[in-house]
DNA sequence: AATGAATGAGACTTCATTCAT
DNA sequence: AATGAATGAAGTCTCATTCAT
């Protein structure tokens, strides 16, 4: 067990995604450069190709990761209330909170068309009920708010998709506006969650 | 009038735009460089600084012939109908379906967050009814749709601002699954914009 | 006589000439070209290949410009007083004063080492009292100012080399530092051409 | 102690100054350029990169290494001899020669009008002799010839500053007539500096 | 584990010049 | 007399990557 190098190395590897995400955040997704990197960590450009094969497997370890932070999130929100509309709720602040928090990975992976983003990332087809997460617990909510009527499914995924692209277009829109007063991104947020979602998810027509 | 040349002179400035039109289509928009793009025209790079002063005017032109495409159509639609509630369905159904025809302009503009950009595209500020043109024409239609009621404006506001941040979400998603099955699409296009939009602009509570 | 024709043609010349005067005073001689010329004008850069074989040739007549103006005021100066002395002082000033008139082209005509430029303003070598105007007028001055003394020439044409150097190497220090207060540069204009001059001129020992 | 390598970096430095030097000895300064160098020591420009940050960094080290070499030069020689006059002849002397050792650097450093350079190597200003080394040590060692008159200091001044123009310029002349006859030039060195420079300095009046 | 040398491709841009009209 | 199209060379610089040590 040689732990203590693996720490180390390990160590190395977050100092790498640390200054990639750093650069991320200041310059630009695309500004990223394994140059810019070393210079940041104060190493030699040649030493990073120690622990990772490439420039793309950074972006891609740093995408993943944003993804998981944002899918960690979700998952807790989901499961801290038990009432469908509160949980709703929760879950669509936490989402918007949460993308606020890592606005570079979140605007480079919602907004990659290349195809092996896309296959992961895809949720508007028919059935993304069973084979997404996200759209699976979207629909459950919007199931349970309308358990006393019988309502046809396909509506029931129609809205859940709606939802979640709602939701991330007010995300994006409040990365991108980032310098918006707090209080007015608060009052969005709380009227979006609170109101604008109940109303999409429901079903009175 | 030599308007040979103007038309010939015409004909190559658009040659250039298409060519950087194609190169972001399939590689994105950073993709774009002169030289790429004369290669495709199969021209001397040089050449092309003779019909625009630099790449940056290039893709300036791409994004404002964007916005004018998507300008035009929104105003259009939102003449077609009196009805607000019908209004409000076209114009929604029209503004996704020309962002899809615009993809790469509509998702830099609206993913953009440099100062200059976000200057003349945010719309989440409070008070952004008074100065945003299309957040004051879907606030009137809110408006129109609960005459009867006394709602606060500050609401309605808010609602508006939630329905066009919701809808940019659409279009986006729609952009980036651009392999989506054709009818899945409609059928999203025709659900968000004739039931969701209108659940959206609701003020039943 | 197509006089019209010609007068035409000659003011073309002159307005392109000027334009690269002035391209040389703002930005200095390197930056002269063609293209910032035509654009200065107002005509396409082809059209001054109508009137200039080459961006040579136009910055040849420039030069030839400047050392004609030097050379004429030289003259003018030379032949105002009679006394040698006065004389001496007289061209050094008027020396001075016409090159501060014409700074980039002075510049470059004394900087220039290359041999075509050399072979015409070459005044160091042994004899240049006989093939160079100037030395030769400066060395008739400085004869004069000693014609009860017996002065081997040589030693005379040795001064008449050393006061051109030296006077130039003034002109250049004024025109580099151009930002002199005028006050100062008057003074030291004086004291040059009036004292200094005369002082090198002498043969006391 | 990687000695080693730094002895190869710095002899690799060495090789590309020493490119750029030959380049502006034969076409002139503002032919320097990066991929001429490149060429010449038979690498890729990129890697000159590695050694230097910009083309700027190189032109500024070969200035400043001129410019050291003189004052290096200058100095020893002014520490030679006690007697003013001996000193004054040696500095002159000395100024000359080593100026013609790096005759590219030097027109350069005294020819540049931009207000960067001219800030550091003015020297025709009022109160010079406080300011600036040369013409300080200069006014001391012709005050020193004069020890038993009483002469007006800023007269000493002005005759230093125009035995500094002056030298500048026979150096610059001699550098630019490359190819006088080397009997000739020394003969106009020895003159200049052991009578001219001398009558210069005297206060007879 | 870490470095520094080196490459080759590519980025934008400017230039002098020629040619057909 | 004048234009506009077009080229080819050159300019500086950045980048991802490989290799020997």
């Amino acid at each position: 067990m040689s732990t203590r190098r693996e720490r180390d190395a390990l160590r190395m590897k977050d100092d790498i995604l640390d200054a990639a995400r750093q650069l991320a955040e200041k310059e630009g997704f695309e500004a990223i450069s394994i140059r810019k990197i070393a210079q940041k960590i104060d190493y030699t450009p040649s030493l990073i190709y120690h622990y990772f094969a490439s420039k793309e497997e950074i972006v891609s370890v740093l995408l993943q990761q944003g993804y998981a932070k944002l899918a960690a999130a979700l998952g807790a929100a989901g499961n801290q209330a038990q009432d469908p509309k509160r949980k709703l709720m929760a879950m669509t602040r936490t989402f918007l909170q949460t993308a606020l928090e890592i606005p570079q990975e979140f605007t480079i992976v919602h907004t990659d068309g290349s195809p092996s983003v896309v296959e992961h990332t895809s949720y508007l087809f028919k059935g993304a009920a069973e084979k997404r997460i996200a759209i699976r617990i979207l629909a459950q909510c919007i199931q349970s708010m309308h358990q006393d009527k019988d309502v046809n499914f396909s509506l029931i995924e129609l809205s859940a998709q709606s939802i979640a692209a709602a939701t991330m277009g007010l995300a994006l829109k409040l990365i991108v506006e980032k310098d918006l007063d707090e209080m007015q991104r608060e009052t969005i947020i709380t009227y979006f969650s609170e109101v604008v979602v109940v109303r999409m998810a429901g079903m009175e027509d």
